[in-house]
DNA sequence: CCGATGCCTTGATTTCGGTCAAAGCCCCCA
DNA sequence: TGGGGGCTTTGACCGAAATCAAGGCATCGG
């Protein structure tokens, strides 16, 4: 996979999705380096800020895209406008839902994004051709479903403050940079506003504070500017999660 | 499709999976003759009891099932006995995680339930062999994540009777065998328990009865033997369902 | 420097759903 | 026929989280 990347680059080609292969769930290392070349010059980078919508609920969507950096927030509705944040893509999370014309759900940028995407049809060719580009496809998708059953059972069966004790651990375990399994602490900025954490817990952002401000004069975390957080202790943080 | 099925028919081979086409959910469709001969030598049918574990957590699978008839609950739980289903599996779905040796959740047979069962080691060596396959796959798998995440709202930030009637609505839409969608009115055996279905909407036993009982006086739905249920009018369930 | 705006926090009160407790119903089986 | 067990319903009460209502605290632009 390594290698592929290395033709592609020595090649001249600017390197595509370059973080794809990291966490093993990007798509591009699937292809080889023809298909890496080809994808290349119908794909394009962008840089999105917080906010902007990405992927309209009912919308006719028209290309793919990998996230390279930032987190994009999915979304569901109910008429009266309740929401739900559905998932959370991180790099090198693959954006888009295969087969379908409609996407039945919202992507926005929760924080500054870049992505590199490509054309629907392009996608569609290359996983016709390359059975490779199917399976990492099938893998992330698979991991997905884990992860949404695992929210299953947050949004249902846990009280509001092993909510929040589980989101924190969640996005420490995605976003810390000096995240090793093992690590007893961990620092990281909180990607989404208390609103989107409520949305994401199923709670109010009343709720989502008071939570918070308990952790914090339980000295479990610490939290600068609203948004700089440090975990003193990911083991209490565990403890309060309901495992 | 249907020819597959019927070269298998004609060459004296049992029909291996026959609801596999139903709802283009199944799996066995994307083989092709000899493949599906091959793999009816080594699959077995399996007749389970309510209540049976078919997949224990954290426990090695050895196979892969296809859904014949009955529904299938999984489940997840917490540390001190807590509860949640995260999905029902209805005739013809796959059953089984595929690439992991260990399954995050349990399944329960939650009714009568037969199964066609075949090892792990034959379904993946055909995936290897066709790309149909895993096509097919990922297809199931993506809209049981398009499933969990129309739960997580329901989950998340429906009101009881909200969730309640949501619940009714996907088991008419699985179950009744009149069901088509413009359907007035429907009828069905719950394939539930009340304590099932609490554990699938994140409720308590107690409040999915008085929701049942609101929408039985309110002559939204008739019930019989406690399993019987005639929808008399799907608008009016679909209204309350939160949309 | 001031006010406006957008988040976030905190407090008071309400409410929905949970908990606890007691029947009811059905089916099976002796 | 009657008793027991499992599931369901119903009622009274309680409590966790929602709602309602201020107020704080940054950032931005005048």
């Amino acid at each position: 996979m390594m290698t592929v990347r290395q033709d592609v680059h020595s090649a001249g080609i600017p390197v595509l999705c370059q973080s794809c292969e990291a966490r093993h769930r990007g798509v591009c290392g699937a292809l080889d380096p023809d298909q890496l070349v080809g994808l290349a010059k119908t794909s394009s980078r962008h840089k999105i800020e917080p906010g902007v919508e990405l992927i309209g609920d009912a919308e006719t969507v028209d290309s793919y895209s990998n996230v390279l950096s930032g987190v994009v927030k999915l979304t569901k509705s109910l008429s009266d406008g309740r929401q739900q944040i559905v998932g959370l893509q991180f790099a090198p999370d693959f954006l888009g839902r295969p087969f379908k014309a409609e996407s039945a759900i919202n992507a926005e940028a929760a924080t500054n994004v870049s992505l590199c995407s490509f054309p629907k049809t392009a996608i569609e060719r290359m996983m016709k051709e390359s059975p490779e580009l199917e399976h990492r496809l099938l893998r992330q998708t698979l991991n997905e479903l884990d992860e949404a059953r695992e929210w299953m059972v947050t949004l249902g069966r846990k009280t509001a403050s092993e909510k929040v004790a589980s989101f924190l651990l969640m996005i420490a375990r995605n976003i810390d940079p000096t995240a090793d399994p093992a690590a007893r602490s961990a620092t990281f900025d909180l990607p989404l506003t208390r609103a989107d954490i409520a949305d994401f817990l199923g709670l109010t952002i009343e709720t989502v504070s008071r939570q918070l401000t308990r952790l914090r004069t339980e000295n479990v975390i610490r939290i600068d500017n609203n948004r700089h957080v440090t975990v003193d202790s990911l083991a209490r943080l565990e403890q309060r999660s309901g495992a």
